[in-house]
Parts: structure tokens; C-alpha cells; sequence
DNA sequence: CGCGAGCTTGACGTTGTTCAACTAGAGTGG
DNA sequence: CCACTCTAGTTGAACAACGTCAAGCTCGCG
């Protein structure tokens, strides 16, 4: 594992010794996952932490046959760290919606290096609590907002966090963007239909482009 | 503040040194707040970390005159910790529903100990860890099961995280009842009278008793 | 005694789910 | 190369769940 590879695109290993590297590395391996494969499953074991060098991941619980996608990670990521203390049982299913490349951790050097290394820990939790928000921005979303604020919400979030983009080309199903927003696939289809018969986005097949963000952003706003 | 006191109901700082004590309780303050009075607000600076000595108190965002409440906090929990880096914005709105007594840590001298106290780190963020597997499950509530599945796990919730007993007193209003569950108020009201009706619970005025836990259990799982 | 906040109930309308049917494309095996 | 199947996407109609509105109630407090 090259360090100087890590820190192009990535500054959570900025503050580890020359040690402390050497032994996360030689206890970590690189994975390649192809489209739809499962990353980790919800309720195994939870020893690893990832750190995502490629593709786009779907994090999500499952419930009955149901999934809530709680985020979707990317590159420069970690993967896991909600699940590092208390139960050592994997909190949500993590899976592969185009080809990714993952680095596996073993969650005990990591936790040893937290230990020793402040800096480290302190971008951990930094870390957490930037998560903690979003889950908690989400759960508003989810709960207080109707369908079509919900959608809005999705499609804002996958162009300016996803694709950095206001013209991109989904990765994700429509069952996906549904599972996203918490309703039944046909709903998110309808809905996604409306905004494009009302010329606030366009959408053909996997294509979506976004024709007016201050509509997509008054939809989000009024819910 | 005697550190006694405090270790008599929470080992939050059993790892600190005396120094690091001395620190801490030289620049806290104690605050008693009555039934209904905002701790912190939604939006404004975080600057504070809350340690809650007595009491219950609701944490909710708002959104457009709605809440939602994310949990309740009691004695020997912690308050603020997710708001702690990133942004220095308090991301939720604190309550007290009853009198309480809280502690107000300057959140830099906190950040000063977990940099220097590897034992205290862990435990911050094993309390992260907790507090987030946590919204998520409810989350996942909110968002995929009907009203009575949520109603019942608000009632489970209640009786064996806050109240520890299947036989209480309400402090909540029925409109908190309903922030919790993400619905309106006459909803949560129809509800319980079903579950008082069925004879699941028995409610009467702020006062209820779980009959059934299992019936509230199976309710909980099907959704 | 009157006021206001919290609680309760019923009627009604809306939102979003469910079910069923149909289409298009991708992969598979004979 | 063509049937076959499987998955994803799409549409419409019927229905259930839930929110909203309106009204009345109770109880504590000034």
C-alpha cells in the first residue's frame, strides 16, 4: 500500500506516524467489488472498517423485505465506524452499486491508533458527528417532508454530494431512489415523472439533469 | 462540584485525572431549568456540553412549527456531543419536561481532555457510536412502520428506557407523544385509546401501565 | 369565575400504497 | 439465431392510512 496513493485523494491518513501506517497497512487488504455484490450484511460480525478508493456504496438497513438506504459513501470514506464500539454487529447492509474498490481494516488497529493518536481520534469523531447530522437532516426529511420534498431532497443530494453535477447519469434504480426516500418504487416513479413533465429536471432512462435547482429547492423547502 | 457525586451515577469521568477534573468543574456551571424551558436552541452557537444530573428533557428539530423529537435524555447521559466539531451550531433544540438539573462543560475544555485522555475519547465515542445506531433503529421506525407499530414502540421506548417500570406517569403531552412518532397529535391520542381499548395498555390522563408487553412487542415487529 | 392549554372525538379529504397489467432490454440455453 | 426468462421501468385504478378541520371537553391557574 502506497501512502502517497492515499493522500491524493484523502487526508484521514495525514496524521499517522511512519509506524502506526505500517501496521494499519499490513493488516489491511484491497477489495474489488462488482455491481450489486454485498459489501458487509446487517447483523454479521462487524471486524472491519472500509475506506472506499472507488465507486459508489448503498448503505442501508433492511426491515421486512424493506430497505432504508441511510446514505450512499464514495470515495475518500470510511465505512463502518458506527459500528466500531458497543456491539460488534454490523448496524446496516453496505452494498456495491457499480464497481468499487474497498480497503478492509482490521477494526482493532484501528482502535489501537485512535488510542494513540489524538489527532487520529479527533477526526474520527469529527467524523461521526458529521454523519450523526446528516442521518438527523434525513430522518426530518423523511418524516415531516411529503413525496414530492422527498424527492426533491434525493435528487439534490445525489447531484451536489454523489455526482458534483447538475447532469449525470444514475448509477442506482429507481428502486434505489425510492428505498432512499422511504416510499413504494412506483411512487418515486411518478413523482420523478411530474418533475420532468413540469420541466423542473429531466430524466431518460438512467440520464437525470437538473433544469431548475431554485424549483428543486422550493420543493425541498415548503416539504 | 464533587466528583463523588457524580461518579455515584455515571462513570463519565472516571478516567479523568485531577488535574483534568479540576479543569473541567473550574469552568462548569450547574443550571436548574423548569418544566417547558428551552436548554439550548436550534441554530444557535454550540458552546456548551450538557451532563443531565436530574431529569428528562426532549431533543427535537424543528421544522416549519413541526418537531420532531429524536430522543429524550436523562440523568447520566450527556447532551451536546454531536454537535461538538464540525459546525459549532447546535443542530437540535433541548427541553427540559420536567424540572431538571443539568451541567454546562465549556465544550473546548472537553476537547482538551479528549485530546489528552485516551480512555475519555473511547468512551465519547462509544457514546456516539450508541447514539447513532439508536436514531437510525428509529429511523427505520418512523419511516417504514404504520402508526400503531410506532405508537407501540414509543410506549416500549418509554417504559423501558425512561421510566424503567411498565406502570408510570406521563411527563410528555400527547403532542410530544406524537413528535415522537412523527404524526399529529389527534393520531397518537386515537392510537393509544385503540391499544387502551384492546387492552394492551391502560392509559388514563398521564398515567399508563403496559398490560400487554408481548401484544406490544408484536405490534412493534409487524409494523 | 373566566381563560387558556391540553385532551378528545367525529367527519372528511388527501396522500401515497397496493395490485395488476404491460413494456423493454439483457442474459441464457437450446 | 431465436424463444425464454428475469429484472427494471411504467401506468392506471381502487383502496387504506393518516392528516386536517371543527367542535367540545376538562382542568389548573390567575
Amino acid at each position: 500500500m502506497d501512502r502517497h496513493q492515499f493522500s491524493k485523494f484523502s487526508n484521514w491518513f495525514d496524521s499517522l506516524t511512519e509506524e502506526q501506517w505500517k501496521k494499519l497497512s499490513s493488516n489491511t487488504v484491497c477489495i474489488t467489488y462488482n455491481k450489486g455484490e454485498t459489501i458487509c450484511k446487517q447483523g454479521s460480525f462487524a471486524n472491519t472498517i472500509f475506506f472506499v478508493a472507488k465507486g459508489v456504496q448503498k448503505i442501508y438497513k433492511e426491515y421486512h423485505g424493506q430497505n432504508l438506504i441511510v446514505k450512499f459513501s464514495q470515495k475518500g470514506e470510511m465505512v463502518g465506524l458506527s459500528s466500531m464500539y458497543n456491539s460488534n454487529i454490523q448496524q446496516y447492509t453496505v452494498a456495491s452499486v457499480c464497481e468499487s474498490v474497498l480497503y478492509a481494516f482490521n477494526v482493532d488497529i484501528v482502535k489501537e491508533i485512535i488510542r494513540a493518536n489524538a489527532d487520529f481520534a479527533e477526526h474520527i469523531i469529527s467524523c461521526l458527528n458529521a454523519e450523526q447530522e446528516e442521518i438527523m437532516e434525513r430522518t426530518l426529511s423523511l418524516t415531516q417532508k411529503q413525496l414530492h420534498g422527498r424527492l426533491a431532497d434525493a435528487v439534490i443530494y445525489l447531484a451536489r454530494r454523489i455526482y458534483r453535477s447538475d447532469n449525470f447519469t444514475l448509477q442506482v434504480t429507481r428502486r434505489d431512489m425510492a428505498d432512499f426516500c422511504g416510499t413504494s418504487t412506483e411512487s418515486a416513479i411518478r413523482i420523478l415523472k411530474e418533475f420532468h413533465d413540469d420541466k423542473i429536471i429531466q430524466v431518460e432512462g438512467k440520464h437525470l439533469k437538473i433544469i431548475s435547482n431554485e424549483l428543486l429547492e422550493r420543493l425541498s423547502e415548503i416539504g
